[in-house]
DNA sequence: TTTTTCAAGTAACAAATGTTACAAACACAC
DNA sequence: GTGTGTTTGTAACATTTGTTACTTGAAAAA
């Protein structure tokens, strides 16, 4: 574990603080597909990523799901923070994307932290910020995109987060993700492909010069 | 200013800070349309609204405009504390919606009150909570909502803010705070007509059953 | 190998939304 | 009053997205 974080913190946090969280956070070995945080639950700790990638999800009262965004190694899930600061419970789904590390840091440290130290602080808000930011594209990305453009940039940026450009996923899958139906994935990645922007294979799509 | 800062922040903020906002804060009254703060604008400082409302919204590379969502009396624009947070630019623009009376807070006193007033700590955290939940609100409305439906939440918010049921605006405006066509707006608003959830006149609509 | 199951392709159609064009209604200035 | 600009109504059509139904093809299981 504090290889992972030696790896993905050392150059934010000072060696005391490293040493605080390697003592106090729960080190936790998700697979793909675990529901890190649902809607609904009380937040009692936030989760710090060592490797691997989240997606997280809103899902409305109906059931209907729709992708957010990805959140990677590095980060936080700065709508925990929201949600533990709040005392209230969580607005969003996380789900691992892949295999994914992580620490989980109680919130109650968390917020001793944020007076105890300076770079954690700055970790916080800028993960807010962030998120905020990731927040305001996700609007832009329903608000102003087509289905096509918005296919093919979550294709992109799934295989970002997977760092590879071979996504292994099925129609239907993304269909859910975007918030559509199968039928309309499948028309529009065959026009993606007859464009050469990708290459369609059974249980896979490979995406073209990422 | 002091009469409406107590009436609208009187409970929320002990007297010793309800001064200190008096004696630095920079009254300001904007007419209805005034953009208080645009897109790319550097963030010197945060608005307290008094009275009247503030409309948010986004706006892409090319133009296109959306909602977000109102900010009444009693609220501050919570977009605005994340970005001078992170010292960026803002992303949004907030429009007023009335003529509309708000005191500007330098963010050097913002800083230094989190600190210094537990009130105005609490109010800070949970104006960023708030505002989280209408980001997400916003992602709802966009992604799940048909037009119909956003347009009948549109007028319903938009009365609300103003405390008044009879909506005075032209369907061209509508449409472009929707993203999209005039037409459609006056299709649609026909169509809630004859369902009896409004009343049309030239310059005006009425809404029915508030 | 054969069978079965699941993923993907596709056609045909329906519904929602966007676009263009034009007419009617109204408000205001003259 | 008349003219002028703006707002609204509406038709006709295009495009996008959603739905249903069925076929094809590939992998996994038997």
């Amino acid at each position: 574990m504090l290889e992972g974080l030696q790896r993905n913190y050392g150059y934010l946090f000072e060696d005391d603080l490293l040493k605080e969280i390697s003592e106090i956070g729960t080190y936790k070995k998700v697979p793909e597909g675990f529901i890190v945080i649902d809607i609904g639950e009380q937040i009692k700790s936030i989760p710090l990523i060592l490797s691997g990638a989240i997606k997280v999800m809103r899902e409305d009262e109906e059931g209907n799901d729709l992708i957010l965004y990805f959140v990677e190694q590095g980060d936080t899930c700065a709508m925990t923070i929201t949600c533990c600061m709040g005392e209230t419970k969580s607005e969003i789904r996380a789900v691992a994307e892949t295999d994914t590390r992580i620490i989980m840091i109680p919130i109650q440290k968390m917020q001793e932290w944020m007076h105890k130290y300076k770079s954690w602080q700055s970790f916080i808000l800028q993960s807010y910020h962030e998120r905020m930011k990731e927040l305001l594209e996700a609007i832009d990305t329903v608000a102003f995109l087509k289905m096509d453009e918005r296919l093919y940039k979550y294709l992109r940026d799934k295989a970002m987060v997977n760092r590879d450009d071979l996504i292994k996923t099925t129609h239907q899958e993304i269909a859910q993700d975007l918030h559509t139906s199968r039928v309309v994935v499948s028309r529009l990645l065959k026009k993606l492909e007859n464009e050469n922007k990708i290459k369609l294979h059974r249980n896979s799509i490979k995406i073209i010069d990422l």
